[in-house]
DNA sequence: TGCCCAGCCAC
RNA sequence: GUUGUGGCUGGGCA
């Protein structure tokens, strides 16, 4: 029911997720900080017409952002009201639709994590499942079919009003440099509810091999499906490639998609080693550490003008961060070797501050290092690098290394 | 247990 | 200039 959508609490959670979320202003210019006074001003204006089914939603701000693989993501961010209202929405639908999703679907989905994908695919790899299909959507969000999205909401949403609204919304279509344009179809990259729709249709999907008795992973528009022979793998490639197309009305990646040997392929940021034996483990796949490399490299250029403490609290919180996520790997990612190219890195750079053996000695003096001990270390650059940082990058290897210096804290 | 902040990852 | 969903880590407050 609506008005379960707009009652106080579910406004209440949802008007702060909008401010936490700290996002930016869609193309009314008003950004989340004046949420709350534009509530005060038009909540009852804008309520009224929910309920009369008149309110008219403000077309998406288009924002165009560089994708990992050089390509451009088309965003479109919805005014601060609007983000409102689609919390509204999510929170109420997504309790009534997550619990019948797939168990194979991860993306999206409160309580479930990538991880479990990533473990569930390599529990088929060596379970002797050794050839994969893997299929990725081409711009899915952008394509997603009104109607058919419409229709499939219809059976389980009794309430023709929020049906209506929903409509709205992904008819409100976008503006772009002062002009607007309608849309036919797609949910909107930047929206609060699209993450929940774009399940919503691929259910579908999901079902369907389900009833084919597939195995496969299913995280947003990537997909791996796991079969026995090269030949398998064809005729399901093939097979779903038609059923997306020609039922779903979607477009696979063909050059994204591909049938090949799981070790051969990306999933979630990892990849798999190659065993004929079922011992597949899980990697990092190469892009990622590439990534994380080039991070590190922008942390770390001489170009930026940052003093050296905040330098490395960066980048040790990247590292931390970083590591947490791909610790699910099974085979030794290169850490060591990355901690010395980064302290290569570092030393490389003029640190102006530490120039004299004073300004040294009273930083280490406010670390907590007893002021013989200042002495000692503050004399020389190499012995204030070894005390106060390289301690910190260490602690990303090692916990106890940094103890074992008698520092208790830096960060 | 709850709330707030900073960040990382996937899409 | 950068939105959204979901997950996780660290810190802080009571
Ligand atoms: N940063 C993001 N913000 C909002 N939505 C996102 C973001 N990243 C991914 N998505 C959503 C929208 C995408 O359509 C969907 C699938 O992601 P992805 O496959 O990387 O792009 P895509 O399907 O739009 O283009 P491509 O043709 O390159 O596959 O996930
Ligand atoms: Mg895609």
């Amino acid at each position: 029911m609506l008005e379960d959508v707009l009652h106080r609490d579910n406004l209440n959670q949802a008007y702060l997720k909008v401010v936490q979320n700290k996002g930016t202003a869609g193309v009314d210019g008003r950004d989340t900080t004046e949420l709350k006074h534009q509530i005060s001003e038009e909540w009852t204006d804008v309520h009224e017409r929910l309920l009369s089914g008149t309110y008219q939603p403000s077309p998406i701000r288009r924002v165009k952002i560089p994708k990992p693989d050089g390509g451009q993501r088309k965003l479109g961010i919805p005014t601060v009201m609007d983000r409102l209202i689609q919390q509204a929405l999510n929170l109420y639908l997504q309790p009534i639709y997550d619990p019948a999703f797939s168990e194979h679907s991860y993306g999206f989905r409160p309580g479930r994590r990538a991880h479990d994908a990533v473990r569930k695919a390599k529990q088929y790899i060596n379970e002797g499942y050794t050839w994969v299909v893997d299929i990725d959507l081409e711009k899915f969000f952008d394509t997603v079919n009104h109607d058919r999205l419409m229709r499939t909401l219809s059976h389980r949403i009794q309430d023709g009003r929020i049906l209506r609204i929903i409509r709205k919304y992904l008819q409100a279509g976008m503006m772009d440099q002062g002009v607007t344009q309608a849309n036919t179809m797609g949910t909107p990259q930047g929206s609060p509810l699209s993450p929940l729709l774009s399940n919503i249709v691929l259910d579908e999907w999901d079902k369907e091999m389900e009833k084919r008795g597939i195995r496969f992973v299913r995280y947003a528009d990537d997909c791996q499906i796991y079969a026995g022979s090269r030949k398998a793998a064809e005729r399901i490639f093939r097979k779903m490639t038609r059923f997306l197309e020609k039922t779903m009305r979607l477009k696979v990646n063909q050059t994204k998609s591909a049938v090949d040997r799981p070790w051969k392929r990306k999933f979630l940021g990892f990849s798999f080693t190659a065993s004929s034996k079922g011992n597949s483990k899980i990697r990092v796949h190469r892009t990622s550490l590439e990534r994380a490399k080039d991070r590190i490299r922008t942390i770390t250029s001489r170009r930026w003008s940052i003093s050296m403490e905040d330098r490395i609290k960066k980048l040790n919180q990247f590292l931390v961060g970083w590591r947490n996520y791909f610790a699910l790997a099974e085979t030794p990612t290169p850490f060591r070797r990355m901690m010395e190219w980064i302290r290569r890195r570092l030393r490389m750079i003029r640190w102006k501050e530490w120039k004299t053996p004073k300004t040294r000695k009273r930083k280490l003096r406010g670390l907590g290092v007893s002021p013989a001990k200042a002495h000692e270390w503050g004399n020389t650059r190499k012995g204030y690098w070894r005390v106060a940082c390289s301690p910190i990058l260490h602690h990303t290897l090692n916990d106890a290394y940094w103890r074992r210096l008698g520092l208790k804290s830096l960060i």
